[in-house]
This record gives C-alpha cells, structure tokens and sequence, in this order.
DNA sequence: CTTTTTAATTGATAAAAATCAACTTTTTAT
DNA sequence: ATAAAAAGTTGATTTTTATCAATTAAAAAG
C-alpha cells in the first residue's frame, strides 16, 4: 500500500514488435515537446491518440461538478489514456496535464489498434499494463475511503518517496490545493497537517520540498489513521 | 455518472474462439454452484483461476486494516478476476462474494492465458473488458471523492436503477452495513439518510426494497451533493 | 413456536473536516 | 523594480459525519 504510485515502464513492450509493426507506428506518431501546465489531454474530448511519456511527469485529473480531483500521477517511459483504448463513449474520462516541461510521443489511435489487432503478445503486454494501472486505481480508492486526512497525508508523502522519486527527499513540483486535490481534501487542512507533521518532528517541509526524517512514525500515522 | 455499475456482458468474447481454443478452455473448467454469502475469491490468495458468472449478484470487496470497503457489484455474464491476469503479486487484490446463489465457471488461469497468447481477437476483447471495468471505477472513485453521504446514496439508488436492474423498483439484497461500505459511510448514516429520503417523498424503502418515487429531485440531490 | 442472534433504527454526543475571513508570502507580469 | 496576482498560512466557526448507547424489528437456529 505504501508503493500505491509505483509504474512499471512500458517501453519494453516495443521489442515485441516487428519492423513492420514498428514503421506503422513510427510513421503515425509526432513527438511534441510541453510546457509546465500544458494540457496534453483534455476530458470529453474524443480518443484519437494514444500517447507515451518519453520524460516529465503528469497527473490524470477530473474536473468533477464542485471539485477537481487527481485520480494519479505518471512518470516518463509509460503509455498515457491507455485505458480509453476500446472505451465505448470513445472519449477521455479524464485531462492529463503535464506537471513539468516534458516530451510526449502522440501515436495515431487506428494505428495503435491496427498493432494491437495484429500482434498478440503486444496486446497481451497492453493488458498487463492496464491490468496493473487497475491495481493502482484499487489501492488508492482504498486509500481514499478507509483513512483519515492525516493518514491520507501520510501515505503520499510515503508513496512519493518508495515509488515515484526512491528517496527520503525530494521537490513535488505541485501546489498544495493539488495535494488537496489529490488527497480529496481542502486545501488549509493539507497544510495544517503537513505543519502537524513538521512540529512533530516526521518531515522537513519547506516550500515544495519533503523530506522524511521519521518514516516509522509516518507509516503509524498511515496505519492508525 | 448516473450509470457506474452498468457492464458489458461478456459471454460474447467465447465466440471468437475456434473449436481447439474452446477445447483449451473447456477442458480446463468447472462450474461451481455458490449459496448467499458464499466467498469465491478470497483476496490475498494466489491467483490460479479466472471466474465466469454464469448467473447472480456478486459482490468485489476489500478486507481493509478497519473498514471494509465494497469496491463494486457484478451481476451474470461477466469475467471476475479479470484484472488479476499478469498482475505483479500474484495474488487477490480484492475478495467475491455471492449476495445470491449463482453459478461460476472456473476458468484454469493457464489454460486461460494459453488462449490470451494465441487468439488476438480474444485478447483485444478482454482489454476492452478490462478498459470499460477502469471506466467504472474511475467514476465511482470520484463519486466518493466529491460527494457529500446524500450524493452518494443517491447516486447509488440511481445507478442501481439504471444500470442494473433497469427499473425504478428493486430488492438489493444487501444489508444496510453493506451499502455503508460500498458509499464509505457509517451505516446509521445510510439509515438516516434513506429516511430523510422517504419522508421528502423520493423514494420508498421497505426493508430491502427500493423504489424510487421522484427520480428529478434524487438527481438534483445527487447534482448537489 | 420460542429463543437467540443479527440487523435496523433512533437520539445524543463527539470528532473530524470544511468553510470563511483575514493576512502573509511567493510568484508572475508589466 | 514594482505592481498585481496567485499561493500559502492561520484562527474562528460551522457543517458534516462518526461514534456511542439504547431500543426495536427481523431473521435464523434449535
């Protein structure tokens, strides 16, 4: 539960295919090059692309009726809107936004599909990594319903540490209404708690950096909360 | 939003088999009778077998370290488990239950994947069955996250409704501790909250029978909430 | 059919979290 | 460099929801 952001990267999947496989993508793909808040995505727009992260990271966001809420963040090497692939309103259920500057591989839908029709262990492949972004979407949707905001606040800055940046310390490049966002939470009560925890000796907070200096203490918030 | 629990059946997918992967799969079988209450899957277990409802109600639930929380219900025709294949751990993510006697077809999950290997077709079909089971659960993750406990038993009592029983008035056979897990909301809360509902004239409950008397304002209590 | 257990209901209270409002700091734009 | 805007912080208050405790109703077991 504690590595609930942990990818696994997704470019190997392109050594299952063949020369001819390879140009029926390569020749439907363009490279773009965002910028910090760019959308790359918008939701209820329709599916045309299927696009694979090269570097930077994202988050996969709703705008809900009241709320925005971030489903999950996506790191480099991994295929974004996957699971629109075949999805019957043939829109995107959710915007991706990139959080940094980043370069984003945009491959023709068809084309992708045409691949995936013709090669099964690609598409087998495909299904492993939908299969574990499920995975994912279960464990947070735990985590969303069973914890407190203090265990909610806990279990991020842990996740981020064990499976987004491997490191006690590190600059999450998002502002705290994003957290919020994230934690489905409000904003003044991320930042109450992120002082609770600084006061109480569990983290270095400052600005945008964390740095964990009682993970045990942390994960007992987790575990109570 | 108002449709989260509706599904694909998925009894359609066998017919892209030819006689010797259906052989693969039906040598590989058994079809279990399950009684109310029966666990069919039990979370933390190794997967070893892929699950096919031949009929009943089931329900996808998740032990948590203090809650119990019902990540959704499936009804017949559909793949349990299915997000299980190629997952990393190798085990039950999540639990089945039967709220009514049913019948299971036990797929062989070798046996399974033998034909995921081999018949593209097929495999291309269970990813849109894997893509359409992240759909809803994308919506339902954020139906928990933005709703207030009003909006979100009346998103039940609609989607119930519309999506699974395809008609204002129904019998859920789940107790009221259970509808609390699947809305991540104390179960005299949901007793409360169905009164306040019965005495505004939305709906009328009678033990477990639901029906539902002012569709418009439920929406706009869900709208709200 | 009666007993026992489980589920549902209700009211009172406590806890958690949101909202509101004021203010400070930081960032962005000019 | 300065002004404007956005983000972050803090305290007070309100709202929402959970918890606790008691009671009633329904279902299951003997």
């Amino acid at each position: 539960m504690l590595d609930c952001l942990k990818d696994i990267q997704h470019q190997e999947s392109f050594n299952l295919l063949n020369n001819s496989e390879l140009d029926v993508l390569n020749q439907n793909k363009i490279t773009v090059h965002y910028k910090k808040n760019d959308t790359i995505v918008k939701q209820g727009t329709f599916v045309n692309n299927i696009f694979f992260s090269q570097s930077g990271l994202f988050k996969l966001h709703v705008e809900g009726n009241q709320k925005n809420i971030i489903l999950t963040f996506k790191g480099s090497k991994v295929f974004l809107g996957i699971s629109s692939i075949y999805h019957s309103t043939g829109m995107h259920l959710y915007s991706v936004t990139a959080l940094e500057d980043c370069i984003v591989d945009m491959y023709d839908m068809s084309a992708f599909k045409q691949v995936l029709q013709t090669n099964v262990a690609f598409a087998n492949e495909i299904l492993k990594y939908v299969n574990h972004n499920s995975g994912r979407i279960f464990r947070r949707f735990i985590n969303m319903t069973e914890k407190n905001a203090r265990g909610k606040v806990a279990n991020m800055i842990l996740c981020l540490s064990n499976s987004v940046y491997f490191s006690p310390e590190y600059t999450l490049n998002i502002t705290r209404k994003e957290m919020a966002d994230f934690l489905g939470i409000s904003m003044e009560n991320i930042v109450r708690i992120l002082k609770e925890f600084k006061n109480d000796g569990l983290v270095i907070v400052e600005g945008k950096r964390i740095q964990i200096i009682n993970a045990d203490s942390l994960i007992k918030v987790y575990d109570f909360g």
